[in-house]
DNA sequence: CCTATTCTGGACTTTGTAGTCCAACCAGGA
DNA sequence: TCCTGGTTGGACTACAAAGTCCAGAATAGG
């Protein structure tokens, strides 16, 4: 895979990444064989060597970095313009909808044990992402306080860090056991922790 | 293995158990092999295969629970008599300490990636610990308002199912990025709010 | 002691899968 | 047209790891 691929190429390249999702996500990534994504891929032995001299790990890292980036994306619009309590609402709901609908394999968590989180493009990609979408809760948070729904003195990168836990572990409670009550109560707590402080402002400022 | 073992059958089929449960702790479930855990035991292949006649994944069952059994175990005395802010806060150190020192590997959780989250047997042994995780939660929550801590209108079991959701979510963002603060910002949160509310009620009681 | 049963050692078989190799194919540029 | 380099097919190899088998040692029970 010298300098650059033709336009062929970078097509066969990502319908590998693609199928090779695909197959993630259903057998899990203990279970899928390279044989599997082949088949799905309708590509060849050869192929997935070729645009991954590196082997499977290279695919393996490639997907999560797909995936990665599909999980910020899935809550758009709403995840980036928090700045109301409805908009808070809304991305509750679809976050909650998405890993319903998700079913029980998570694409990245599995990814990491496989690939072994230490290995540094895995541990980049996850830390990476972890970045951005607490960096977007935080400014969620700030949009409320920029609009006075919320006391200035309110910690949002604290706030964005315990939403976010809150979500990981969730997902990670509904994945084992088929019930996304935790993941709910998660979100449902946090956001009404902050109306709370909201209101005990209020209280504060007229008894002020 | 018929009906029964004798004491020191009993002895050598525990070493397998703890001896895999190393095995998987340093190496990751992924990577971990039986010849390692052979190795590591010192018994032979038929050993492992007359005690665990199912093979790889009757074993990987077995530590399963083993490993889940601790989790609860090494939270006590603390987990048990959650009945002040103090204990609450106590529990909390214990919790971050013991998963700031188990590193980078969850033995629960890559376990049921390989075994598959939907055996049954695997699925019981995740849903039974957080049950009674939860629980014991819950419990606590009780505690306070029956000590007349917190107003009896909280919803202990929300809260035990928001404050496990971000214990679970804080550990696999550190197992990630091996930083605790997530987990610390969740129980942290968590408990903050609980105190808001008892004061909010009592602002309450006295406006009342 | 004798015998039945459990326990142990270790060589052997089997299988699934990652990774290699090379010949052939196609596309664009000189 | 030919040539070059990216692209593709598929058979082949290498190997690690699960699982099998049987002979022989230890042990409990009578």
């Amino acid at each position: 895979m010298p300098g650059v691929l033709t336009p062929k190429g970078r097509a066969t390249r990502a319908r590998i990444v693609e199928g090779a999702a695909e197959v993630l996500r259903e057998k899990g990534v203990a279970f899928a064989t390279l044989d599997d994504v082949r088949a799905r891929t309708g590509t060849s032995k050869s192929q997935l060597f070729h645009y991954f001299p590196d082997g499977k790990d290279q695919l393996l890292l490639a997907v999560a970095q797909y995936e990665a980036d599909r999980v910020l994306d899935d809550q758009q619009p709403y995840l980036g313009c928090l700045d109301s309590w409805d908009a808070w609402y809304r991305w509750r709901d679809v976050v909650v909808r998405r890993y319903e609908e998700q079913g029980d394999h998570c694409p990245l968590g599995s990814l990491f044990l496989q690939i072994g989180r230490s290995t540094p493009g895995a541990r980049a990609i996850v830390v990476e992402l972890m970045r951005q979408w607490q960096a977007s809760l935080a400014q969620g948070v700030r949009a409320l306080q920029a609009g006075g729904r919320l006391p200035g003195s309110f910690d949002a990168d604290q706030a964005a860090a315990a939403l976010l836990a809150g979500i990981q572990g969730g997902v990670s409670i509904m994945l084992s056991t088929g019930e996304s009550a935790h993941l709910r109560a998660a979100l449902d707590w946090g956001i009404a922790r902050m109306r709370e402080a909201a209101t005990a402002a209020d209280r504060g400022d007229r008894r002020a």
